[in-house]
DNA sequence: GCATCTACCTCTGATTATGAGGTAGTGGCT
DNA sequence: AGCCACTACCTCATAATCAGAGGTAGATGC
């Protein structure tokens, strides 16, 4: 239980990373967006709802993301979203940020000594 | 700018592992910790006063360090810091926190796809 | 006396994950 | 028909914690 509180501390600021990277390869909607973040990561990583939704619409707020409601043969309707030009540099920039947070990591965690 | 919101999100819940990191090597005062983690991420990191004190305090009301005040030939007095068996045990945990974490990251937001 | 550097501490505001709760559509079971 | 489960969306209250600004205090130099 620790170690699962250490992990949501973790956790803040990845979600617009996440999500964005699923939507790289095409369309999803919110639940389907869980699960191929789930499937992506190996089971690490699933947003929980309430980080999820809203992330969704800050990201389609700022332009991007483009959202279309569409009905579904079985269940209630699903709202599609889609990257933008805008949405993919923002998805460079999060990737850049997380890049050099993990070789910092890297560093400054590694085994040995570095001083 | 937009960089640094980012960062700062991701940021959250890594101070006790950098801290508990570079305390592992030996004592240290709190202006010193700051210099030592920005010294081993390479420059990446280093925590503001705002959550390096505060993070020291709870560390320390856990049992994962042992602080002592000692005077200074020229300067105010310091509190040194220095890790205890179970900031050793916390060390570790958060540690293999971080590596599921990033592991976690890499397969997802990894150049190729995976599914 | 006053500014500057070191060194500590605390408070406010902002961000965001969690978990619980709520609304709805569809289909299966009795 | 009534009930439950699953899908699918959304929102709210709570908790964690980082940044930045402010405050206290000792030592040094002008």
């Amino acid at each position: 239980m620790g170690a699962g509180k250490i992990r949501g501390q973790l956790l803040k600021g990845t979600t617009p990373l996440l999500v964005l990277t699923v939507l790289r390869d095409g369309e999803l909607y919110g639940y389907e967006i869980v699960q191929k973040v789930r499937e992506k990561s190996g089971g690490t990583f699933a947003p929980s709802e309430g980080s999820l939704y809203p992330a969704l619409h800050s990201l389609e707020a700022d332009g991007a993301l483009l959202a279309e409601w569409r009905e579904s043969d079985k269940g209630p309707r699903r709202r599609y979203y889609r990257i933008t030009p805008k949405g993919s540099g923002l998805l460079a920039e999060h990737e850049a940020e997380w890049a050099a947070f993990s070789v910092g990591m890297a560093r400054a965690v590694g085994s040995r000594a570095n001083g």
